[in-house]
DNA sequence: GCAAATCGCG
DNA sequence: CGCGATTTGC
């Protein structure tokens, strides 16, 4: 049976509905992992997700963060944020969802806004802190998969002009090499499907033409353990509703398996 | 040939244009006054305009006030604000255009804010200069009509609790009384045709329920010198656009005339 | 360039 | 309540 799984940033899940509605009313997306939604729990739109047929967990707050994961399938087991004891637990950036032996986690990675911020510090912390869950779960005996917005472009091909951006907060070496450090053990689902360049996520609002101009960067990732890396069929980018209208700046990234 | 002008207190050209599109693409309105535009001239959505068959002369400002006339006809004549070479000119409150020995005149007359405010007194002279105008051109031997949003109830059945709004600026003894003194020699075109009471043409937003309550205001007229009056075949208010989806507070006051 | 929040206003 | 303007964030 295939079995598909999607990330995107919605930049709003309010805003996004009528995107939302047009593209999951005509394809069957399993798991659903949604970021940056900017909706408190009481404002967030779950009937609209349920009238797609949708389970949903999620968990916001108002203006920024905010993650969720919608399911046709009901999951067996829901963690906000992270569950390894430590402060912050950042709940609204972090959701994993269980279904039978595979966890899924959904993650909004923070920006980290510039190399000499302190955010930045907080964005390493953060992805040092997927790595301890993740090698939990494997050591459970689980399966696992990682997806989300991580505000890190792996390699040169993965951002429009990798000149000018070796001091970006989502480009510098060194937040590269962390990122590639957490990714040990895990495949990068769409890169081993679609190795070629100019393959793109996300397309900055304020870049003139950034979409017809093809400027953008490969920011959303689905990581799977290897176990699930190779039932993987197929995974691609599916660039349309970036062009739709209101659209988000980043456009949904999905990976099928036979499960 | 039956000729229809309308007065339409917008609250937003920009954001009425569904509203306005939706009406004027079903109904024959010949000279349509506006007030409350709220655009700069330069964002003022004259394309919108052109393309439902209208000559529009417009003057706005940013926030607040702005009046345009929108006409199937090109006027011979446009005069912005007032023209008897007093300031404020009140050019965004105050539009003519004469359509030959018709002077159509629009205003949004100042609210006043509180019997106690400075605004009240501009209120008052601001309607002074209005007679002033009326009367001038009447005595040129021309023919007019003055509509618009008047921020005056003229009579006790003109609000919905008359009682409780005797220090009211848009009811007070001696704003009706002013007004009715501007009136003089014009006939109150809409209450010729229907002298019923509960005949409003604004509900305040923050009333709950102010629609289907018909809690109320009729502030918003057609006046007109006694040789139109006389061909005047009907006026009415259209209701409906006040329960349409983003409607402005006020609705259409529309009227006839046999020319 | 978008989205949300806050604010002044009626 | 719902406009527009303003500010903040990415």
């Amino acid at each position: 049976m295939s079995w598909t799984i999607a990330t995107f940033n919605v930049n709003s899940v309010r805003s996004r509905l009528p995107v939302l509605e047009r593209w999951l009313n005509n394809s069957k997306v399993d798991v659903l992992c949604l970021q940056e939604t900017k909706a408190r729990d009481e404002d967030f739109p779950l009937q609209a997700f349920v009238d797609m047929g949708y389970f949903v967990a999620f968990r916001g707050q108002k203006s920024y963060n905010g993650v969720a994961i919608a399911s046709l399938e009901e999951p067996d087991e829901i963690v906000y944020g992270f569950d390894d004891g430590k402060e912050p637990v950042f709940d609204t950036r972090a959701l994993s969802v269980r279904f039978g032996d595979i966890w899924v986690m959904n993650t909004y990675v923070p920006q980290g806004k510039s190399i000499d911020h302190d955010d930045y510090m907080v964005k390493q912390e953060f992805l040092r802190r997927t790595q301890t869950t993740i090698s939990d779960r494997i050591s459970d005996g689980k399966r696992v998969l990682w997806v989300g917005d991580m505000n890190v472009a792996p390699e040169e091909k993965d951002v429009a002009n990798p000149k000018n951006k070796a001091k970006h907060v989502c480009f510098h070496r060194d937040i590269r090499d962390l990122f590639g450090t957490v990714c040990q053990g895990l495949v990068d689902v769409f890169r081993s499907h679609r190795p070629e360049e100019g393959e793109f996520s996300f397309w900055d609002y304020r870049v003139k033409n950034a979409l017809d101009r093809n400027i953008g960067w490969r920011i959303d990732h689905i990581l799977a353990s290897p176990d699930l890396a190779k039932l993987s069929s197929d995974s691609w980018i599916y660039r349309d509703p970036r062009g739709w209208e209101k659209p988000s700046d980043h456009t949904p990234v999905l990976a099928s398996f036979d499960l």
